[in-house]
DNA sequence: CCACTGTGAGACAAGAATGTCTCACGTGGG
DNA sequence: CCCACGTGAGACATTCTTGTCTCACAGTGG
């Protein structure tokens, strides 16, 4: 009975296949189911078994997003510590899923159903209790609201993303480059 | 002979038409051309006069939102006085235009083609151009690319349109919440 | 050797969106 | 009045995508 061997690989073709759905979505969001399974290297059939649709396999996608960003959440730490070097280990963690992120960031489709993912609304309280408390140790700013610090953040992934996946930026400058500006902004702090 | 007229007519509702379209489209990218043609309270036949198709649409979308950043550029005089007041005047100039933007930043589409608008490069080398400017003046840090600068600046345009379109951020605080972002970000700078 | 499972390839229908066409209606000018 | 023009409504074929199905093939374990 090789049941249990056929479902761990089917969970790792399944992760697999999240994975460079995720890639080629990021890069070319309309892509068609069969576009996927080829990136995939499977065949549609393949992809409609894991997936029942495309509309499934968004939400695995959203899923796994939240999923990766929660755990980055995690890792950082972000309750610990000055919340600007929060903020910073929160970025170099969240890297690896930005271009996700950014992909679902602009999935808008994802926003207007009744019945819309809770995590997202988790993240947001997160992220908005970090710059919250940032302004509560008088680190940041209260002239910016923790919403739009929240916001920012999201965009400012998504930016860093396609700037980097575009060459516009080099990949290694990633987390400087978005936690030095969303923190220190681009005037020079006068010496 | 009332072909002028006609022609003053039909500007009108082409530009009208394109309007609606900017605002149906930047709230939902995947709006069908039916769609589109009751926003903008005509028919789908008269639509297709105007627009050979939805491709021609999303070209005129995009050659609006780049007239309309051009424009911005220009009432906000970018080339003179300080760099960090340049982009202020900037960011409230290109305000209205901000939800037309965020459309486009999204619209990959319009990216991989070998016939891009080449609008879009003159954007991105005057605005390069600002933000070195700032640099050589002094009044911006030289640690952050222009190029990266411009890229955030798309970036929170984009985040900052967003959020006022879902109630996350009050209108009135649109260009002063980028901008101070931007410019200062939300790290408090010590007394 | 045989049964079972997952896979790839392809056919197929259903649905949606697009692009094109025709026709009737209303309006405004000659 | 009449005519030209733009428009709305609808029909129509086409194309694309999706979802489902069947069948043959390969690998694995008994």
């Amino acid at each position: 009975m090789s049941h249990v061997g056929y479902c761990c690989l089917m969970a790792l073709d399944r992760d697999h296949v999240l994975r460079s759905a995720a890639t080629l979505l990021t890069r070319k969001s309309t892509a068609t189911m069969d576009e996927v399974a080829k990136a995939a290297g499977i065949s549609r059939a393949t992809l409609h078994r894991h997936f029942a649709g495309r509309d499934a396999l968004v939400r695995a996608l959203e899923a796994l997003g939240i999923a990766e960003c929660e755990a980055a959440l995690d890792t950082a730490r972000v309750d610990e510590g000055p919340a600007g070097e929060a903020v910073h280990r929160l970025v170099r963690a969240i890297e690896p899923a930005a271009g996700l992120l950014a992909f679902l960031y602009t999935e808008n489709q994802l926003f207007e159903g009744e019945q819309q993912n809770q995590g997202w609304a988790r993240m947001d309280e997160r992220l908005t209790a970090l710059f919250r408390r940032g302004q509560e140790t008088g680190e940041f700013r209260i002239d910016l609201t923790p919403a739009w610090l929240t916001e920012a953040l999201y965009g400012l992934l998504a930016s860093g993303a396609w700037a980097v996946s575009e060459g516009r930026v080099a990949a290694n400058d990633f987390t400087y480059m978005i936690v030095e500006l969303l923190l220190g902004g681009a005037r020079r702090t006068t010496p």
